[in-house]
DNA sequence: TATCATACATACATGCATGTACGTAGTTCG
DNA sequence: CGAACTACGTACATGCATGTATGTATGATA
């Protein structure tokens, strides 16, 4: 159920979404699934939080075990295009554009997410320009915030075609840190 | 009228357009929409051309002036972003995510659009790979479209965060491309 | 076996946005 | 001066999606 959700509201938005759909994709009826979701709302939350942890397991750790901030930063890039070969993956993307900038609890919900990854993002910046793997330049938070944006924006323009899209995110994300050439992968 | 249908198109998207809310922006009534404009879709389809050659003659002519293929691109990044700091910009975006894969006219429409804007950046990138200015690399629509994408992802984003705006949607530009540094502006 | 909870399906009520029909004031033109 | 057209506003009808209330079958438990 929450997979026929992720993949409608990646599809159509949460105000497109239509329940009885997501639940005869999942082989229910909308009373199924009013009866495990508190409403439409919760269903949404769910599904954030659901993908939001998927993320975490597949790209968070994948970034982890990097050896310094530059390369973790083209190892989330490259991550984040193979995770969003999948669907589902738009689902932050379309929920955002959806509901930014009003105050609705989905909305803020969002927010919250993207921001731990601008903030995560904006500490590696500090961290390489430091260290001296990355340059100096704008405010780490405004590279930060375009180095996600790219980087989603790309992806699903790409649409998964594996396997350009993952070089292509990471020289975007290159470009937007300001690194001359890519890092070895 | 225009105007205020293109601010909540990129605030709230098609379906969650409400054309009240559109009139009583423009200081009308659902009436007089419906006197100008036959209905919704054609609103929606009527705004997108107004966009798109704003976009034309502000972004496009800019691009035009410059000296070769590498340039033109770069160009056309930093003038998208200038052009984005106002909020119809999004318009495209907006619709492009809720009616992608769809088949509905609004959605060809956009298809349409950002169809000639990515076959326009295919070919400066074949043009200039074949003077030198641009490296080797993926097949140029692929980088198109991861171009544009990045551009668009970037510069929403940023939400008109001037002058990081124009620098980081260039640098990302240049590092889709594969360009090693920024031509100088 | 009687009771009760769970996991669904079904049916109904409500709200909201669209589209359309109609009414009205101002303007143009013969 | 009157007819007709333009540019709106008003009021109603329709459709559709949500949410809720109710019904039903299946399994657990005492």
């Amino acid at each position: 159920m929450l997979e026929a959700a992720a993949r409608n509201l990646s599809r159509y938005g949460y105000g497109n979404l239509v329940l009885e759909q997501v639940a005869r994709e999942a082989g229910y009826t909308r009373g199924a699934l009013y009866h495990q979701f508190e409403d439409k709302e919760d269903l949404a939350l769910r599904v954030l939080e659901w993908v939001d942890e998927t993320w975490r397991s597949e790209v968070g750790a994948l970034v982890e075990q990097q050896p310094g901030p530059a390369a973790e930063l083209i190892a989330l890039a490259r991550g984040h295009a193979v995770f969003c070969r999948r669907d589902i993956s738009r689902v932050a993307m379309a929920l955002r554009l959806e509901f930014s900038g009003q105050d609705h609890p989905i909305g803020r919900e969002v927010e919250r997410i993207s921001e731990t990854l601008v903030k995560r993002c904006a500490r590696l910046i500090n961290a390489g320009r430091r260290d001296g793997s990355i340059p100096p330049g704008p405010p780490a938070r405004a590279v930060a915030l375009a180095l996600v944006g790219a980087l989603e924006g790309s992806v699903i323009a790409l649409a998964g075609q594996a396997p350009h899209d993952e070089l292509l995110a990471a020289r975007g994300a290159a470009g937007v840190l300001g690194l001359g050439s890519l890092p070895a992968p």
